[in-house]
RNA sequence: GGGCCCGUAGCUCAGUCUGGCUAGAGCACCGGCCUUUUAAGCCGGGUGUCGCGGGUUCAAAUCCCGUCGGGCCCGCCA
């Protein structure tokens, strides 16, 4: 049997190959479809990070698919969960919906149903961009709407005194009396987090709506002391059994999760033993991944670094996020838009090594090279990319007209007909890149000359006061100034060489720069004459 | 108390799972070339106690044990 090098055919293989449950001794059942699971809290907000688990699921699904079986890809829309802070850009006033379902919270912009469908149909339709397998959605809401549910919350309770004695060996402190795994949503108010369940007799859960404080905000109880039969009224179970509850239900063989729940004590754990001893169903083959920095941070609204799955789009192909993710499962992968080039470069490389067109040390590195770039692809591979990405954002940077930019990129020799419209979507990618999120190498302008006088040469000093003259004299368009940076050279007898340098050192405070002309057009007139002069005196 | 990840060139990392050529890449850096692509290109240069200490082995960056440093995480939430 060959050798398995890539993550995700060996989760497919320990998928396919497992036999017996986890913590008890039965028979892995025969399976017609394989099931992955990957979901999302809609309580949160919904950017690339969330797309980890996503992408990873799916390409276990393809590694599976590729072994020869029958694959089901889901997406769940956790909506059953509760506001449980104001995001920005939503009024202040949404404070009275904290603690709410966010499917029962109207849509604060109201172009959707409610709060939730306004995130969730966007997402939904774009995660689909980011995979192979045709996703199916599901919400929770709608699932214990119509029932779906019922049964399991029905066998957990017929079960309670083991689930409570399961879910007591994972806490350091016992579960109260009057536990119920049911939660039930409000009466009276229609909130979910802060109905307290006194006690659970004789099928009913018995509770009164208390406030209950969430990390910033509190969620209002309005008092009501209320009575709700779980196989009846609206409600949803606690997480820990919930999460078991939809393994059993789509019959699911795997899920991600972030790497907080490997520890003995977590929340998979406990529900593995739950679905395993009360549901009777297996635990998932678990795919636990690091979670994804950005520049060394959390992605986090609050911190502001928060990039959509739409903003990736605008820089980068799908493909490109796939292959990040791809690459390493358990290891802290931080992402930051500094160095998407590399990750171009890096992504490129592949390409050539998976096309035949560059060699690689070892066999083993080469095959896994292969795969990785295979299993990112999201139909037929795209062939190496002949322009660097760190090159195609100098071309946007100066150039805007197709045919500029194509001159150019022959010039440079980058340039292949055949892929012409990947070369020049590559460019677009890069431009929007270099201005959104490359500021830093827009160039700063240094204050004070004196930081670099000493390093200009006699002739360049020449050189500068002749261009200030020049400059000064007329209104010149970019190409008029790169033509006369030539001419002034080759009249002083100043080697080019030195004089685009002396450019960028009295500007940049760098021995190089933007192409010339252009740059200098593009900045004040009356600064660059001033400080040309100043450099000449 | 416990778990996971990381520690390899100045920087960012690959290579570790599956031990095997002289430990690699990109960037940066140094030297040279280029009179209309000056954030570019071409040629040449590797700058290293693979965190540290043991062990296993014919052979260790890679496996085992220990140790130090950095990061993240262990809920009555989801």
């Amino acid at each position: 049997m060959e050798d398995v090098l890539f993550w995700a055919d060996s989760k497919a293989r320990k998928i396919t190959e497992r036999e017996k449950f986890h913590y008890i001794d039965k028979d892995i059942p025969e399976f017609d479809k394989l099931t992955i699971k990957t979901s999302a809290s809609i309580s949160g907000v919904l950017h690339i990070g969330r797309l980890s688990d996503t992408i990873r699921a799916d390409s276990v699904c393809i590694a599976l698919q590729e072994a020869g079986y029958d694959v089901e890809l889901i997406w769940v829309a956790e909506d059953m969960d509760p506001l449980r802070k104001i995001p920005e850009g939503v009024p202040q006033k949404f404070e009275e919906y904290i603690g709410m379902p966010v499917t029962s919270i109207p849509d604060p912009w109201g172009c959707h149903s409610s709060y939730a469908e306004h995130h969730v149909s966007p997402y939904f339709e774009v995660i689909q961009e980011f995979v192979r397998t045709d996703i199916k959605g599901y919400s929770m809401r709608e699932e214990y709407t119509s029932g779906n549910f019922t049964h399991y919350i029905k066998e957990i309770l017929e079960n309670q005194n083991q689930a409570i004695e399961i879910l007591n060996r994972y806490r350091q402190k016992p579960i109260p009396q009057g536990y119920s795994p049911f939660v039930p949503i409000c009466e009276n108010c229609g909130k979910i987090i802060t109905t307290r369940v006194d006690k659970y007799e004789e099928g009913k859960v018995y509770y009164s709506c208390q406030d209950y404080k969430f990390e910033k905000y509190t969620a209002k109880g309005c008092g009501h002391i209320g009575i709700a039969d779980p196989l009846k009224d609206m409600g949803k179970l606690m997480w820990k059994s919930e999460w078991a509850a939809q393994w059993a239900r789509w019959r699911v063989v795997s899920e991600g999760a972030g790497k907080e729940y490997i520890v003995p004590m977590s929340a998979w754990w406990v529900n593995s033993e739950i679905a395993e001893k009360i549901l009777g169903f297996p635990m998932p083959v678990p795919i636990f991944y690091e979670h994804l920095m950005i520049n060394g941070e959390k992605m986090s609204a609050s911190l502001g670094n928060v990039v959509y799955p739409k903003d990736w789009l605008e820089v980068a192909p799908a493909q490109l996020l796939r292959f990040f993710y791809n690459k390493k499962l358990m290891k802290t992968r931080s992402f930051s838009w500094q160095e998407l080039p590399r990750l171009y470069d890096d992504y490129d490389n592949h390409a050539r090594v998976y096309f035949d067109l560059e060699k690689v040390g070892s066999e083993k590195e080469l095959k896994h090279m292969r795969r990785l770039y295979e299993i990112s692809q999201l139909d037929t591979a795209e062939k190496p990319n002949p322009l660097p990405f760190s090159h195609a954002a100098m071309v946007a940077s100066v150039y805007k007209e197709k045919d500029d930019i194509i001159s150019s990129l022959e010039k440079s020799g980058h340039y292949r007909e055949e892929m012409e419209e990947y070369i020049l979507r590559r460019v677009e990618y890069a431009r929007v890149w270099f201005e959104k999120y490359a500021p830093e190498i827009k160039s700063f302008l240094i204050d004070d000359l004196n930081e670099v006088r000493e390093k200009l040469s006699e002739e360049q000093i020449r050189f500068l006061g002749k261009l200030g003259k020049v400059v000064s004299s007329s209104d010149m368009s970019g190409e008029e100034l790169q033509q006369k940076i030539y001419e002034i050279a080759q009249e002083l007898e100043v080697p080019l060489k030195a004089a685009f340098q002396s450019i960028y050192l009295v500007t940049l405070g760098k021995a190089y720069g933007p192409k010339a002309g252009m740059f200098l057009a593009s900045l004040p007139r009356k600064w660059v004459i001033k400080r040309l002069e100043e450099a000449a005196s």
